[in-house]
DNA sequence: GTTTCATATTAACAAATTATCATATATTCA
DNA sequence: TGAATATATGATAATTTGTTAATATGAAAC
């Protein structure tokens, strides 16, 4: 059916269609992040993030794996073949801010860090 | 400022995540129509469809020509050379009952004949 | 086992969106 | 001029969406 494709399209429309939704896809699209990085990142609560991430993740727009306590989000490959996406990798850019958030995150090493806080607080 | 850009992308991106102005866009892919054309086709209410029409027209997706009495829709050759609508032109397909209903449409010419029922009827 | 940490989910609420009805505007024709 | 036609607009109700606070889940450390 036809319509289904159309449907399926929509959603992804739709779900880029905010500011917040979009800001993280742009992030994601520097590399793979987990909820952590991505809420020091962009400053927004939890909840927030982990809301926005279930409706990019409905959409099939980007794909989570966990890694111990954490889970990791990146953009789905599968969707590297679509036209849309890829005028939308070529027409949009990231924010020059989220992009200085994004390497102080990573300099900063703050997924790494996380991970070893519990080890250096009990020694 | 690139945060301009990113709010413009998104308002489009928003204007076509909808299913009634998705159709409409589609449809006037196919060429352009007039709004009784546009009711004619979808079945919608002329409200409807002239509200969704305002929404194409605000993200600058279509354009508007008056001609007489009629304001006659298309899409805006404007833009052209933005990637995401090619990626969209190219992804996307209108269904196959609205363009089952657009020929129709053009086949009894619907626009035409509205042009002329009042002279015929003053004969 | 318990605690801690990372993330997801639920519930509640304000804000935005959608479709419709009724009405207004603008154009043509008589 | 006034009637008819095509479209736009305003107001409204119904629905959906986005954010937050609070809570739940699930994994790792102890």
């Amino acid at each position: 059916m036809k319509h289904k494709e159309l449907v399926e399209s929509i959603k992804i429309l739709k779900a880029l269609s905010d500011e917040t939704r979009m800001s993280i896809y742009l992030l994601l699209l520097q590399g793979e992040l987990c909820v952590c990085e991505l809420v020091y990142i962009l400053g927004y609560k939890q909840s927030r993030v982990s809301h926005s991430l279930r409706i990019l993740r409905e959409s099939e727009l980007v794909i989570s794996n966990r890694e111990g306590k954490m889970i990791i989000y990146s953009v789905n490959p599968g969707l590297g073949d679509n036209k849309i996406i890829q005028g939308l990798h070529y027409e949009l850019e990231i924010s020059e801010e989220d992009l200085r958030k994004y390497k102080k995150c990573k300099r900063e090493q703050v997924r790494h860090k996380r991970l070893i806080k519990k080890r250096r607080r009990s020694t």
